[in-house]
DNA sequence: TCAACTTACGAAAACGGTTTCGTGTTAATA
DNA sequence: TATTAACACGAAACCGTTTTCGTAAGTTGA
């Protein structure tokens, strides 16, 4: 087992000091040419690379990020993950990842331990539990302390820092209105319980779109689904109780489950109904039929949100001027498959 | 902004020496009591944290672990990163993920970069084209360093290390004997192009299962798709020509486009072709019919190779006893639905 | 009263780097 | 020949901890 080698070795070994191998290898003008090459020539066989903690410790900065989100078997959250860490591994930074399972508590223990030190700073979504709470102590504690921090999707207006969203309002609007334009009356739509910021967004698009296009909004055409579980007797009842020809759903998975309680009442889609989801997942491109659905681009989201960060965190590290908070919005698009047509 | 405060500043602060201020915070029986009570009161005040870095520094362990897998958009990786998280988090570690997107190059400069002190341990699982290649020098050095690693799934047995595997092999075999008993004779398997460690362990098992029960191997019921992308082309004409009763796939998603060629083709699943995947993620259950799928618990592979992997560390650091390797093996499980009966 | 312990604390080294500043030697200039 | 500048290097501080060891003052016992 070869221990790692420090510049105090090399120093021993060469009979020179540790400054003349840190500078050396820094190929310093400080230092002269045969010293270097000696130095260096030693280095490479010995296969010298410097401690990371040390620098960190040294700088004052880790070129770590932490990535704090609610759940990772997600398909908008994983791809929002990969645009991070794409990013962040091309500018040199490496990801730290925190699930939070939706829960406040972790969420605070999990900000604190990183906050010491381990971080340069944060991108997350906040866990539903927060969002219910409406408590962002933590949060603020962070940025107090000067550390960036950016918020993607699951956001709140209370902090103020760089913010990444998606125009979800607008996007359901949309798709609606595209539903309205095929002549669709009664459109159900299907959305969760609770409070998540991006479902009611979605919702009001839902309904703006209605009203504006003097459709009735009709609360038995909404259904509200628990979060992370499936409601099958909620959902039977309504899907026997209520007609309709059209479906809009804030994710992939009530979709594709609509679909099939609609199939299996024997009406055809989209001849007798429509349907049209959010994520644009794997299941939207692989359901029969295909789905219709809003695509939330969460690589690009990843990426803005990465940007911003490590942009606030050189020019903290520069000691530049201080970079006004900004709010980034994605552009949702609607990829039309067999579900509409 | 309040800036983080340091053993130092309190030391100032309070007229005593860092030292004293360090062991006041470790309640140290050297300090006096009337000490301890005041340096401990003005460290709650200020919210004093120690620096991560500066005890990374000086205990020579991060508590971090390094975590690389080929991708994160992909079901399983998913789960068994989620495993991991959970059960690192848990025991105080964090997790840096690197994603190798496949590539051997990145797997190297990932590793590279990690193995300089920001981690204590590796899991990962080999990138596809390392494994094409046969080229595990980066392994070994990380080894050779004394560094931890656990691989896991995508594994190599050049490298003597910590492993977890799924018995691919007789979870196939088990699922193909399963549709003979159901007087299945003509069996596809559909499976991946290149080398796949885990693709021809499942291969393996199919064809045993086959021979076993005296059935013929056919050459022309197995197609090889490549791994990340569609060749409709090529689908659609070994699903033209070949008439089956069954199909084993070797992920679900393979699974899934395999059950809407059939479809297509006026086939009903199960009745006419029976169908089983592996995998057992979203699409398994949401897809129609549902999925009969081979369950890889990813959760537990995850867990397993936190455990290990820390186990290891702790040895390590406890400078207890070497520890010999071990391979887990987790238990892979049919999970039945619709497409079979 | 003096030696031998306790008690309570501080100095300093250590972890592995970077960086500032000082200095001895040699070469160039007046 | 005396002065100055360039060169090449080392000492030491520093980042924020932990930990070993030394020691002054107070306490105990004979």
């Amino acid at each position: 087992m070869k221990k790692k080698i420090t510049l105090k070795d090399i120093a021993r070994e060469l009979d020179v000091s540790i400054s003349t191998v840190s500078k050396a290898l820094k190929n310093s003008v400080e230092i002269s040419r045969d010293t270097k090459e000696k130095v260096q020539a030693f280095a490479k066989l010995y296969n010298y690379r410097p401690n990371n903690i040390a620098i960190s410790l040294k700088n004052k900065r880790t070129k770590n990020i932490g990535v704090i989100i609610p759940d990772i078997v997600h398909h908008f959250f994983t791809t929002v993950f990969r645009g991070i860490e794409k990013y962040a591994n091309n500018k040199g930074y490496n990801v730290i990842v925190c699930i939070s399972d939706e829960s406040f508590d972790k969420e605070v223990i999990n900000m604190e331990l990183l906050a010491n030190g381990s971080i340069d700073g944060f991108i997350m979504a906040l866990s539903a539990e927060t969002q219910l709470k409406n408590d962002f102590n933590h949060l603020k504690e962070v940025t107090d302390q000067g550390i960036p921090l950016v918020l993607f999707d699951r956001i709140t207006d209370e902090i103020e820092c760089d913010k990444v969203v998606i125009n979800d309002t607008e996007a359901a609007y949309l798709a609606v209105t595209k539903l309205i334009k095929q002549g669709r009356k009664r459109i159900a739509l299907i959305t969760t319980e609770g409070y998540l910021n991006v479902s009611d967004k979605r919702a009001e698009g839902y309904y703006k779109a209605l009203k504006d296009h003097n459709l009735p909004e009709n609360k038995e055409l909404v259904l509200c689904l628990p979060y992370q579980f499936e409601d099958e007797e909620k959902s039977k009842l309504f899907f026997d109780a209520q007609k309709m020809d059209a479906v809009l759903c804030v994710n992939e998975i009530y979709a594709v489950r609509s679909m099939r309680y609609l199939q299996n009442k024997g009406l055809r889609i989209p001849n007798d109904v429509a349907v049209i989801g959010f994520t644009d997942g794997i299941l939207s491109k692989l359901s029969n039929p295909t789905l219709t659905s809003v695509a939330q681009h969460g690589e690009k989201m990843g990426e803005t949100a990465a940007n911003l960060l490590i942009q606030r965190i050189e020019a903290d590290y520069m000691q530049e001027q201080e970079l006004d908070y900004k709010t980034e919005i994605i552009k949702a698009s609607l990829i039309e498959r067999e579900s509409t047509s």
